[in-house]
DNA sequence: AAACTGACTAATA
DNA sequence: CTATTAGCCAGTT
């Protein structure tokens, strides 16, 4: 497989999410350094090599829920996972981004 | 090589 | 809140 850059800064990105936090999937975009590529996001982390132990689950899509269409099961993990880290679920599935999004700016060091 | 698909977002109504 | 439209790009067929 090709080793494209775009994906590794994606990965990075992921990586750099707290624990008990979650990000959106233009916020990893941006922050990866591809900004309105979001689409492309899901995609290399749908191609996430497992040896990485990239916290895929911490990304979840705008409207703050589990982005995983077919695939309930991975969904559903994802979800207790977040739960184990402290990130509460509203009844619809959904998480208060206003809340548990992740803070860029605040969280990131001043320097760099 | 053209068309289709997909872990998406943002703007507008 | 939902529905619709347009944009984006890599991987599959």
């Amino acid at each position: 497989m090709a080793g494209s850059e775009s994906y590794a800064r994606i990965y990075e990105a992921v990586l750099r999410i707290p624990r008990g936090r979650v990000a959106t999937y233009g916020q990893i975009a941006a922050l990866a350094g591809l900004p309105g590529h979001a689409r492309q996001v899901g995609y290399a982390l749908h191609r996430t090599p497992d040896e990485l132990a990239v916290p895929w689950q911490r990304v979840l899509n705008a409207k703050g829920e589990i982005a995983l269409r077919a695939d309930p099961i991975a969904a559903k993990h994802q979800r207790e996972l977040l739960r184990g880290e402290g990130v509460r679920f509203r009844r619809n599935g959904t998480v208060e981004l206003r809340k548990y999004g992740w803070n860029v700016v605040a969280e990131e060091e001043p320097d760099e």
